[in-house]
Parts: structure tokens; sequence; C-alpha cells
DNA sequence: ATACATTATTATAATGATTACATTTTTATA
DNA sequence: TATAAAAATGTAATCATTATAATAATGTAT
């Protein structure tokens, strides 16, 4: 259903090119948290004019508009997920995947811990954890 | 006291040469999240011979061996902290500035409320929360 | 529909933080 | 003191990201 997508974007004040959409699609139906480069490469076969800039600009966009956040887990290059929702981010030191990690409950929600643990005064519009360790899988090794 | 600074380095497994305790002592006594260049530009007058590239090998070193960490809470360079105790970073979006946020209570911290939130059978090495928004002073006016 | 203004896309060049590499200097040890 | 190992240095290379300028597509008023 393309047409959902293009109404999550009209909704953020984002106009609904053939880009954005192909751009936002990929996102949200592949929640790898990919990197510039790997949106470009999966998108450029179906979309042959595509440019790297416009990837660059597109994501930047999405995150003006929050429809998109941006992770700074590695050292050298973003990656991109379209969830919005509350969770953290965990890398595996050992296979280097990224996992998505869900409260369980209402009270472990991140941005309800951070607003108790923050001075009076600070008004917080955003927060990011990171954790970095070992997976199951290769805890189990 | 240099003593206390080059005592760290040797317990930590680090050669406490003479820029490797600067870079350390800058850091504790600069508690203001300096970037390379900063810590450089500090440091360069007092050791004319120290080297950039000296100062990078250094903080990779020292976050290596876990006495010193480092924050990407910007889009661009890296920041570094000697600050080791469990802390988020929130970056005030008007003045940008950091601030250290310390847990009020033992349930606050950090790692705590991490531990609890992780699948079973993943072992957490590093945490790290980056908060954005607005500092008191920046959001009264 | 047509012309014009705005916005989006594209390709290329520039930037800048970080790393790689080779050389020199310092330090530790026999 | 001689020698080996480690550290520091300067320069060059890398690479993700941004800036710039030109082209293409879209929206709007006539």
């Amino acid at each position: 259903m393309v047409k959902q997508y293009q109404t999550i974007l009209e909704n953020a004040g984002i106009r609904p090119s053939i880009q954005r959409i192909a751009v936002y699609r990929y996102l949200c139906e592949n929640p790898i948290h990919p990197d510039v480069e790997k949106v470009y490469a999966d998108l450029a076969p179906s979309y042959p004019t595509l440019s790297k800039t416009t990837v660059y600009n597109t994501l930047k966009l999405f995150e003006e508009k929050n429809i998109v956040q941006s992770i700074k887990i590695e050292d050298d290059k973003l990656r991109f997920d379209a969830e919005m929702r509350d969770h953290f981010h965990f890398k595996c030191t050992d296979c280097n995947k990224i996992f998505d990690i869900f409260s369980k409950s209402d009270e472990d929600k991140l941005s309800q811990q951070c607003q108790k643990i923050l001075p009076d005064g600070f008004l917080m519009s955003k927060v990011q954890t990171y954790l970095w360790g070992k997976c199951k899988e290769c805890a189990c090794k």
C-alpha cells in the first residue's frame, strides 16, 4: 500500500514525491537500521535516476519532520530508523547486528525515566539510549 | 597532583608518558566534554611538540582501557569525558552546551534500568543515554 | 492549456574529522 | 652503552557528509 506511506508524508508536511515515498517505504519495510549507502544501493535498481544526494536530503528532511530518527551507534556512519515508538538500540559487538529493544511495561519507558532525572526547568525533546554488548547468540558461543 | 593521574594510567595498564598524563589530566580538570581539537589547542602552548595525531591515539587508547568515554551527541565530531560514573548527557539545542545529568537515586541508575529491559541471554557492556532539549536558562528565555 | 515561480532532484566538487603510514624520538632493558 | 620496543610526530589518504550549481518536475495564476 503505497497510499499509506504517502499519507504519512503528507501529514508530516512533506510533499510525497516518488523518491520520498520510495525511501520512506523502504525504511518501514526494512527495519534493519540501514545507512545511506544501503538505502541507495537497494533502491537504485528500481529507481535508476536516484541520486545519493537525494537519499541524504530525504533522510535529513524526514528526521526534521520527526518521522524518522538517525542512529549513531557506530563510529563512522549514520543509520536510520522509521520506528518512532519508545525503544532502545542494542549493538552486538560480536556480530555487529543492531537490535531494537522495547520496554516491557510503561514504567520502563525511556522518556518517562529521563523526565524524572532531569533537573528542574530543563525541557526534553529527544532521548536516545544505546547499548553495547553481546546478543544471546554470540554470548553462548 | 600529577602523581595521582599517573597512578590511574598505570592501574589501567597505560604507560604514563608526558603526553598521556597531560591529556588525561586535562580531561579530568576540564569536564567540558572537549573534542580533539579543543584538547589539542589548549595543551599545545604548554607542550609545543604535541601532535594532533597523538591526541587522537591517546584518547582512543584511554577509551579502550575504559578510563575515558567518547560522546557522539553532535553530528560531526567526537567529544570526550573522563567521568566514568553512571550518568546521562544532555545537549541544549539552543546554547549547545552539554550537561552531565546524574541520577538522584540508585533506582534511577541507567545501567540498572537497562539490565531489566534486556531480553534473556543478552549481555550488556556499555550504555549511553543522550538527551536533547532546552536547558533551564534557555527554556526561560 | 501556457507561462512563471517554487520546489525537488541530480551530479560534481568541497569539507573536515578520523585513520593509515612512515619516520623520528623516547624509553626500558640487557 | 647498545639495542629493542614503544610512543610521538608529520604528512598523506580515506570516506561520510555537505555545499553548490544546474536541471527537471510540480503547482498556480492567468
